[in-house]
RNA sequence: GUCCCCGUAGCUCAGUUGGAUAGAGCAACAGCCUUCUAAGCUGUGGGUCGCAGGUUCGAAUCCUGCCGGGGACGCCA
């Protein structure tokens, strides 16, 4: 163990086992070490031997036998067993204490990604609601676990800002404010700086003109023509577009920024609007599009599909584009831009026809190269206690906002009632609150899979009790403020010692495997393996400490030792809450 | 109708890609605050993994068929 060791504990495990699977005649691949599930026995095993042995056409236990006595030797393990042909292993102190430390630098890509990220999902002109929070929690945290292997990832929040949702908003001022000179037949400019609406108004127009639009078709007609002149370029629709463009971003930064959720591109559909015509025409050319009941579309179907797969509709019979085709060219400027290995789109599951449309579209008409991956990060619906998509008590769609200041002000009751960090400022113990609250909301959605809907319960994630992110910030800041305290009596760190007990070994080897995780969620597009490491991490920690008193601990280099421990674990446990998009306060 | 996803403790959810005795939190019950923050710690009880077959040395996990829930299926996003 001379050598610094590169990967995660698991892989090198793997490389060890797989190589002594190999000296006797296996496939190296059988040899694969994983964590045990019988934690009372060993603390990682192999279950190839059963698989390899079967191969070579011996007993199973023989086998396993044979690579035991090969594996007794190495310094890796204090221990190795033979149960059935389960192989167990027990690591060596050594071991441990070498890979509890962070390391997050021997996990990164030889050679990184250019790598995508659409997620937000805002809609220009709606406010955010609870319905927008997984894909910017998620896309965060993905984010976030992309860059921490190396890869060089962009975050895109791809604005809603293009598509019928803005014709019948200017369509509906122009019935509210006909006097308006964005409305003057002929009217070139030049036009007023600010939006004639607050964003008060703003908020309520969109819903109000949605509702005239299902029941009044006249009314959608309009919507339906004032979407189009808008893309055609119509002087006065395009300054109060991006007018209301302006009030709605700004507004926009400020929630996602309470989100701690940070975007590098800010661009919308509308960016991709001068690429659109040239687009579609040369999609035309080269003869991959075709007109159908008066729309222009692309066959995107295949002799394997299951069901049938429709065209992909690049323009409207109105000659108006929709979606599908600002996400080709989104892709179009994408590939100019970057040049991307691979895009992930964090949007609702429901979505997932659509997206395979625009793959198929994309690589067939040669926007794409086939090279590029594309893939849908599906997520699932966030319902209320009753099962069904959330509303508010009183039947409403709850707004992002407002859901924020509600696990906020919990928080804050939480923290009076505590009578903790008094001596802060009130400022201070606000942004504390505001932590907790955020924490709440990202750890209840981001510990659930993905792909499941899930039960948002107001009531069980303010309650901050168990197996919430409270629990994991509560668990960091008491670690913290033991340091500090170490700090103050100027008790300083040092060498860790062997552990002295399993409470204290679990630790080390909970340590030990983050970057196995990392890659785990990685591989699997998975903040939740982030999660539940996490929270695995703080409760194992919250036993060790109650168990051992570290600024009683008389013996310095025991004392010195833990706090050793108690150092890698705030690194570790705040490095995991990263990832997630969690930041942990001083004090709380 | 076709296709996709889901079904695990009373409730909300995990389950390391096929491994041993299926795990957490909440709720219930019993302990622990002159001791580094009790938003905590320890313990107890609680399961035909929707049902039935199949593959395998081995299945909550893979395959088939049912049952139940959700979703998608061309001019909304």
């Amino acid at each position: 163990m001379a050598s610094i060791p590169t990967g995660s504990l698991l892989s090198r495990l793997t490389r060890i086992v797989g190589d002594a699977f190999a000296a006797s005649g296996a496939d190296p691949a059988l040899g694969r070490v994983v964590v045990s599930n019988r934690p009372d026995l060993c603390d990682v095993q192999s279950n190839g031997a059963f698989a390899a042995a079967k191969a070579l056409q011996k007993a199973p236990p023989e086998f396993a036998n044979e690579v035991a006595e090969r594996l007794r030797g190495n310094a890796a393990f204090r221990d190795v067993s033979v149960a059935g042909a389960y192989l167990n292993m027990t690591l060596s102190d050594a071991l441990l204490m070498e890979e509890s430390g962070e390391r997050l630098e021997a996990i990164r890509a030889e050679s990184p990604l250019k790598i995508i990220i659409d997620y937000g999902g805002a809609n220009v002109a709606k406010p955010l609601h609870v319905g927008h929070l997984r894909s910017a929690i998620i896309g965060e945290s993905l984010k976030r676990i992309c860059r921490s292997l190396g890869h060089e990832v962009i975050g895109d929040v791809h604005l809603g800002d293009w598509g019928l949702q803005m014709g019948m908003i200017l369509h509906e001022l122009s019935l509210r404010q006909p006097g308006l000179p964005y409305f003057a037949p002929g009217a070139t400019g030049p036009f007023p700086e600010e939006a004639p609406v607050t964003l008060d108004e703003l908020d309520e127009l969109y819903p109000s003109a949605s509702a005239k639009s299902k029941s009044d078709p006249e009314f959608l007609a309009a919507s339906r023509q004032a979407t189009a002149l808008l893309q055609q370029g119509h002087p006065g629709y395009r300054a109060l577009w991006q007018n209301i463009v302006n009030l709605s971003v700004s507004d926009l930064r400020v929630d996602y920024g309470t989100l701690d959720v940070f975007f590098d591109l800010w661009y919308g559909e509308s960016t991709v609007n001068d690429l659109l015509a040239p687009m579609v025409q040369k999609i035309i050319d080269d003869g991959f599009a075709y007109e159908s009941n008066g729309a222009l579309v692309v066959d995107v179907a295949e002799a394997s599909d299951k069901s049938e797969i429709p065209p992909l509709i690049l323009q409207k019979s109105d000659g108006a584009v929709l979606y599908s085709t600002t996400d080709l060219a989104t892709i179009v400027l994408r590939v100019k831009e970057t040049n991307p290995d691979l895009i992930l789109y964090v949007i609702d599951k429901r979505q997932s026809l659509h997206l395979v449309q625009v793959y198929r579209a994309a690589w067939k008409t040669g926007i794409a190269p086939r090279t590029l991956q594309m893939e849908h990060i599906g997520f699932g619906t966030m319902n209320g206690t009753d099962g069904k998509p959330f509303k508010t008590r009183a039947g409403g769609t709850m707004k992002l906002k407002d859901l924020i200041q509600l696990v906020t002000e919990r928080a804050s009751a939480r923290i009076a009632e505590a009578e903790v960090a008094q001596d802060l400022s009130e400022s201070e113990r606000a942004e504390i609150a505001r932590m907790v609250g955020i924490a709440t909301l990202k750890f209840a959605d981001l510990s659930n899979t993905r792909i499941k809907d899930y039960v948002f319960d107001v009531d069980r994630f303010s309650s901050f009790e168990g197996r919430t992110g409270p629990y994991l910030l509560y668990t960091a800041v008491r670690a913290k403020s033991i340091l500090r305290k170490a700090a103050e009596r100027g008790f300083t760190a040092g060498a860790l010692i062997a552990p002295r007990d399993e409470v204290e070994r679990n630790v080390l080897l909970s340590l030990a495997l983050l970057r196995d995780r990392v890659l785990a969620a990685f591989a699997s597009r998975g903040p939740n393996e982030i999660a539940d490491y996490a929270y695995d991490l703080a409760s194992l920690f919250a036993r060790y400490y109650h168990e051992h008193h570290i600024l009683r601990e008389e013996d310095e280099a025991v004392r010195a030792s833990s706090l050793e421990l108690v150092q890698r674990a705030v690194t570790t446990l705040e490095l995991a809450l990263d990832l997630l998009g969690i930041e942990v306060p001083e004090r709380m």
